[in-house]
DNA sequence: TAGAATCGCCAC
DNA sequence: AAACGTGGCGATTCTA
């Protein structure tokens, strides 16, 4: 291990690193948000030597070599959650991280879906290399004078980085998950700038939102308590005052409604629903739970999460959040802001700037046609029709003028219900009909589309058969049902029908985000949000028209690399806040 | 009594 | 007494 502490020692090291194919790189920081803590180390792994560089130690305007080194696509940085180290080194030297070997996302690619696997860096080394790391010092201070023992542990961090690539680099290619391994290494830099730039929330606005929501929450629960009484045995004030029912407790509220003589198995709103109409105590609780939810999921507490020197949410995104490889979102969940104005509007582009709101139409279902290779889909995206209506005339053999609103709705029940692998009486749930008129629909809906009807029994016995699935990029997970169990042969199958498509949407949007992003350098606008099939821009109002053209167009030309028979549509939207 | 499990519900 | 997929989160209830 070799501590840098002159420019010229720089100068040789980078020499030597700047000769490697691959590089180990990790970082050492004050703490983990990137504006309010600060770089300490920079360390650096080649195949027999490595490098430490003690920020606070060292000339910052002699720093432009290790920085344009960290910047050039040669050597491949290898990094362990790159898009951590990437913020700050954006952050606080404005440098785009070069080209990447993320080998926690290889992790999670060749975990393909396992919960049990663990991808910090010290289960991951356990795992690949049988290595016993000691990450106690991760969270030891890195702000004042460092020991020995730590800088050794900095070191050790970018040292394991080499083996432990090539070990994931065997592992990728044995199952073939190179491309889509490729296509996530790409798009950290692009994660990294969305969670660093974060999204604008008008405080004042969420606070009036709240306080609304507030007044009809209080009025709301004093009615419902009063109803719900009704059926308890006779109480004295005081017994009034102190024991009334928890209307947050289901168990509570099942009691309630049974001393009113309404019997149910449970109170879900699923349950409910139907029983809203015959009494008004049930209207009044779902009305109720609609409030409360939005009181403690979308409160005052989402204001906890402006960052003190940005002003704005900056919600942690893990670029593979789940087993589809869809994108995940915490602290807040941003993924979850109900679409209702009251909330989104709140979401806003500062004075002088716009938003971009940008989304894939139907991208799904435009998956489902190209991988099923229907012919009857494929005509109907080609058409130009509306689908739901199209697919209606399809089903009904009727022509299009003579669908019917209610048609054309039980035909888009069905189109979204069917990626999902839904059976009758889900679909029967969903679109209130009969089990059997819902049977019925499915049998034509399979009659206007046996390719589709093809692919998905295809798509479910592979995956009973080999109990995995891929993507069109080959991202795999692998299943962990029990076959055996008819329940979980069952969610199987629906899975089995689902992963392919669902993934393929994730595949088809982390490739949009990587080129949009691309895109947007040099030009004062930047990804704030990504929601599944939206990107979300904010800009300089005065560019916003052309951006928005910039970003639709990347979109739909990321969307035809996976779908050349099919036009790809996005909506984009110019907003000052963030509605469509 | 703290953490795990469950319920219920928001997004796409 | 659900079973159309993926998630996160807050409140309640269970468990040791």
């Amino acid at each position: 291990m070799e501590l840098i502490t002159t420019p010229d020692e720089l100068r040789a090291a980078i020499a030597e690193l700047a000769a490697e194919t691959f590089i180990g790189f990790d970082t050492e920081t004050t703490g983990l948000d990137p504006h309010r803590s600060q770089l300490r180390l920079l360390q650096f792994a080649s195949r027999n030597q490595s490098y430490i560089l003690d920020l606070f130690h060292f000339p910052p305007d002699a720093l432009q070599p290790v920085l344009d080194l960290l910047a050039a696509s040669q050597p491949i940085k290898v990094a362990h959650n790159a898009k951590f180290d990437a913020e700050f080194l954006r952050k606080h030297h404005g440098i785009r991280l070069g080209m990447v070997f993320d080998t926690y996302l290889a992790s999670l690619l060749i975990s393909a879906g396992n919960e049990s696997d663990r991808h910090g860096l010290e289960p991951v080394a356990a795992r690949y290399l049988n290595v016993e790391m000691d990450k106690s010092f991760q969270v030891s201070d890195w702000s004042g004078q460092l020991t020995e023992s730590q800088l050794e542990y900095a070191a050790r961090d970018a040292q394991i980085l080499l083996p432990l690539r090539e070990k994931l680099q065997e592992k990728l290619d044995e199952l073939e998950l190179m491309q889509v391994a490729k296509l996530e290494f790409d798009c950290v830099n692009a994660m990294a700038g969305m969670e660093l730039a974060g999204i604008y929330l008008d405080a004042d606005c969420w606070r009036a939102q709240v306080a609304q929501t507030k007044a009809a929450y209080d009025q709301a629960a004093a009615k419902l308590q009063k109803e719900l009484s009704a059926g308890a045995p006779q109480m004295s004030l005081f017994e009034e005052a102190t024991s009334s029912i928890n209307l947050d407790s289901p168990t509570q509220i099942r009691e309630a409604l049974g001393r009113l003589g309404i019997k149910v198995e449970s109170t879900s709103e699923w349950r409910l629903h139907n029983l809203a109409r015959e009494h008004p105590v049930i209207a009044l609780l779902l009305d109720y739970r609609g409030l409360s939810k939005s009181l403690s999921a979308y409160g005052l507490s989402l204001l906890d999460h402006i960052n003190p020197v940005t002003g704005r949410i900056h919600a942690s995104f893990r670029q593979i959040g789940s087993p589809t490889g869809r994108m995940g979102c915490t602290s807040p969940s941003l993924h979850q802001i109900p679409h209702e104005k009251h909330y989104r509007q709140c979401f806003r582009a500062p004075a002088g700037r716009k938003l971009v709101v940008a989304d894939f139409s139907q991208i799904e279902m435009r998956i489902l046609a190209e991988m099923s290779n229907d012919e009857a889909l494929l005509a109907a995206f080609n058409s130009g029709e509306d689908l739901h209506r199209a697919t209606a005339a399809n089903m009904l053999n009727v022509p299009l003028e003579e669908v019917t609103t209610e048609q054309r709705s039980k035909a888009k029940g069905l189109n979204y219900g069917i990626i999902y692998g839904m059976g009758a009486e889900g679909l029967a749930n969903r679109i209130s009909v009969s089990t059997t008129e819902a049977e019925g629909l499915i049998q034509r809906y399979f009659a206007a589309y046996p390719g589709v009807a093809r692919w998905l029994q295809n798509a479910a016995d592979t995956a009973v058969r080999e109990r995995r699935s891929r993507t069109m990029l080959g991202r795999l997970w692998a299943f962990s049902f029990d076959p055996t169990d008819r329940q979980q042969l069952g969610a199987l199958k629906r899975v089995g029908k689902n992963a392919p498509i669902q993934g393929t949407g994730s595949d088809l949007f982390k490739r949009a985000v990587k080129a949009v992003d691309d895109r947007l350098q040099g030009q004062d606008a930047q990804i704030v949000h990504c929601i599944h099939d939206e990107i979300v821009v904010e800009c300089d109002e005065v560019i916003a028209e052309k951006i928005a053209r910039l970003v639709s167009s990347t979109m739909i030309k990321a969307g035809k690399e996976f779908l050349p028979r099919i036009p790809v549509e996005v909506d984009a939207k110019v907003t000052d806040a963030w509605l469509k």
